[in-house]
DNA sequence: CGCCATATGTGTGTTTGCGCACCGATGACT
DNA sequence: AGTCATCGGTGCGCAAACACACATATGGCG
């Protein structure tokens, strides 16, 4: 068992850790330790989902793409989810493009694993109808966000969500990716991305973010925000 | 059991009626006939969710609604689905404003015989969670659809959507709801409803909707209406 | 050190949809 | 038959975001 984070006692993705301990320990031999890299696809429409992933302080960013030109982000999914609830739900095929957005750690579970461990209406099971309630909750509250909100605010509250995923003040981000992420042109997320950086908010060059007062973030940022924030939170607690 | 749809063999609603014959026999008394009032309120943020409606004629649309003057469709349930999925995922307030887009007939089932009979994984369970990956895929389509598409395109899209459930040419609709629905104002939808009506694609007057050609709105309409509906009918097919 | 792919900054003109204001038409109800 | 709330049509100014076209900056690599 190679990779098997055989040692670790408590999970460090949210999910993992709101199981039993008893249930944690049966899934842990399935639970292999894997590192995202920075834009890596997890899975493109049509193909197969081999297995899940449950990020560490890795982000995985499910996208509706039109073309190239024209992508939107739909759900992201930080440690207190997994990338692959499809299977859960019994097509194993994935009908979206899921990629790293944050590089960093994550487990994965194969798709088998999955679906057996979850036949069964036990604690996981439960817990990940939760999970799929949660970003239900996130794709219909950004539904409204994208469509009625300025890109000021959106971008602010996308910033916020990644930071709360991957934990640290700085990570790699261009212009271009956020410009997919939040469905818009490059030119669009320069401009205020700019106004943002004049404030002191952020700082940022060539593909390096810094997150530099994140309650101004949150000033500016929509409600979405916060809502989103405590529907995924209450999900955890509840377990 | 006053209202219960007894000497029913086959159920209208699709989604039951993928239901091997003893399980759906089983429901049966479960069931009861109640007719939809058109832009009836089934269920508001916050409200608990008393029971799960499956339409036959009527639809359902849920609303992502930002406040009065800014709401939009999120979800549209018609006989092939059920609305109240959220207490099958072990939730049972609503997030979502959850309103009869269409009048008819539909059939609910109380929560908790949701629940019970949902608590198991059989055929039932399995149906649901394939529907809710169905109602997913077109959620996170839709999404981009909304950012990506022309007025006209989405118009067209929803009105095939809307035909395809309701099940005749004529229904009741102003452009007043349907600007509710698109997330656009009603000047806005009047340009492109005008456009369609002096094409000869619809009629219309004071809220009552006719669908004159529907080969030409599938023309003018953009490709999402067949990906979600290819994958509507798959995952019935499949059952 | 110099090159170059990548990342960022900016301008112009156009389109789409918003906000507001108002008019006209008509069906339902008294 | 008259009233009135509802529904539909339209014009105008404005703001956001688009498409396209460049200009500039810089980190990494040979």
């Amino acid at each position: 068992m190679p990779n098997a984070p055989a040692l670790r006692a408590r999970p460090a993705n949210r999910l993992l850790a709101a199981l039993p301990p008893k249930e944690y320990q049966r899934l842990l031999p399935e639970l292999e330790d894997v590192t995202l890299a920075f834009a890596q696809v997890i899975y493109e429409p049509g193909d197969t989902i081999r297995h899940a992933y449950f990020p560490n302080d890795s982000i995985v960013s499910l996208l509706a793409a039109e073309d190239y030109h024209a992508s939107l982000e739909v759900g992201m999914i930080g440690n207190e989810g997994m990338a692959g609830i499809s299977v859960f739900m019994g097509v194993s095929t994935s009908r979206t493009l899921a990629l790293v957005q944050g590089a960093g750690a994550a487990v994965r579970m194969k798709s088998a694993v999955l679906r057996r461990e979850s036949d069964h209406v036990g604690s996981f099971h439960r817990l990940l109808h939760r999970y799929t309630h949660s970003l239900w909750t996130q794709m219909s509250l950004c539904s409204a966000c994208n469509r009625f909100h300025t890109l000021n605010a959106r971008l602010a509250r996308w910033l916020l969500m990644t930071q709360d995923r991957i934990g640290t003040d700085e990570f790699r981000l261009t212009q271009e990716f956020m410009s997919n992420m939040l469905g818009v042109r490059r030119e669009g997320v320069n401009k205020v991305a700019g106004e943002l950086q004049r404030g002191k908010l952020i700082s940022y060059s060539r593909g390096h973010m810094a997150i530099l007062n994140r309650a101004g973030l949150e000033r500016i940022s929509c409600e979405c925000y916060r809502i989103i924030k405590a529907d995924s939170d209450l999900f955890l607690g509840k377990g």
